[in-house]
DNA sequence: AAGTCAATAAAAAGTACGATTATTTTTTAC
DNA sequence: GTAAAAAATAATCGTACTTTTTATTGACTT
């Protein structure tokens, strides 16, 4: 049971001084430079913030509603076990993978994908209006006026389609997970230095094609074809990484 | 832009006045009394509660951490769109869910859990430490120990399989997708007023099964088979919740 | 004498309130 | 039309007070 007084501290966070305190012990939380059930004091961190109690209050109540502390009274305040912190919650995402590339996380995420997009693909197909069409037909238009752009045109292109069609999956719950991963995605896409292939289009028109007909089995595979190869890219981009 | 003065409250929350401030406004929210872009006066709220400002505005920051809710300067707090909210936080799950069931959630709770269980168990199959086993075979005891006790053990039961089954998988975003989707288990279990039979325990013998032999495809199925005599239940429930 | 239970004390979170500061939008003057 | 000023409100601050939980102590029982 360590308490926490000194330690570098680079993140800018957003502007106020409250969510400075949030970013920073979020940061230092989930990097594990704190490990659960370590102390930290309040009065000792208005001072290392140089902010008033309620600042450090508050980011405790915003960090306690991700379930990264809790606090009780003749205790303290405390970093909360790890099963009880929100690792899918956009925040703490982003912490965990601000500036460094978890290439464990970069395997689980391709895991998640392979089991949850063909799902959503056949769901797409099976449920789609056509409204839901107009609007895959949109996002791969984009895809393919993006070739000749930045990389990060790319990345939101591919983002956009992604997510139209789970909008067509029309289930909620399923969207949410989703959009969970998105964060993820982003990471992962700055780690490939992604640039959409005129391959990587077809692919997609492909699973598109499969959700237009109806053809629920079609968009399963196509788009199990479309993740797999996805993950061979980060495998692949690992292999420059590790050997650079 | 409505504001909200006045509406029936009945949560009771946990125990502090800021807790209660949270729970009934996210209930609330979550709940549709108050939609998105309605006006939180922050004045008429410490009000309405009986609570300093510091309280209610802690609970706006708590709510602000789930997102359901932001605030700017001139324009006041107000309810934030619905794509921000974190609808995968334990907390909104239970909040939206809390009194009456939902059929539409209760049927995409039973899609994403068709998708991704089959998928944890192939994994667990292919991963399973000794430990593991070890674990799933306690739950699974537990479970045909239940058998002559109250419904809400079997629940609990049930749960720990699932979630010993997790662990095996050993890939810690899915695990915790897998979490999220328990508060809306429990949920239905309430609905379908669950009750192990001998039948259920022997399905989840099978996938254990399956597990300690390394067999990923068998235990994807059982797992699938499992799931969907799980979503029978709820539609045989449905039916009787309508006829009556 | 040893162990258990209850009353009490202490420590820290939680609550409250009033004043001050910072930021953004609207208005007004040039 | 642009820029400066004003107004509205969230954000921050500091301090005092209250409540809750836990540890300690002491009495009581076996």
């Amino acid at each position: 049971m360590r308490a926490w007084h000194d330690s570098a501290m680079t993140e800018i966070g957003r502007s106020g001084a409250h969510d400075r305190v949030v970013s920073s012990l979020g940061t230092a939380i989930v990097n594990g430079e704190l490990v659960p059930d370590d102390d930290l004091d309040v009065v000792a961190l208005q001072e290392r913030f140089s902010v008033s109690r309620t600042a450090v209050r508050e980011a405790l109540r915003v960090l306690a509603a991700k379930g990264l502390v809790g606090a009780r009274p003749r205790r303290g305040t405390f970093v909360a076990p790890r099963e009880q912190w929100a690792l899918l919650d956009a925040d703490v995402l982003r912490w965990r993978f601000a500036d460094r590339v978890d290439e464990t996380f970069l395997d689980e995420l391709g895991e998640v994908r392979l089991t949850v997009e063909p799902a959503v693909a056949r769901m797409a197909a099976l449920r789609r209006t056509d409204r839901d069409l107009a609007d895959l037909e949109d996002a791969l238009a984009a895809m393919r006026a993006a070739a000749g752009r930045p990389a990060v045109d790319h990345v939101e292109a591919d983002l956009a389609f992604h997510h139209a069609l789970l909008r067509a999956a029309h289930n909620e719950l399923m969207a949410q997970m989703a959009t969970a991963i998105e964060a993820g995605l982003r990471l992962r896409d700055q780690f490939v230095h992604a640039t959409l292939t005129s391959e990587s289009a077809d692919k997609h028109a492909e699973v598109l094609l499969a959700v237009r007909r109806q053809r629920a089995k079609a968009a399963e595979t196509a788009m199990r074809a479309l993740i797999e190869r996805s993950i061979a890219d980060v495998d692949l981009a690992k292999k420059v990484h590790g050997s650079r």
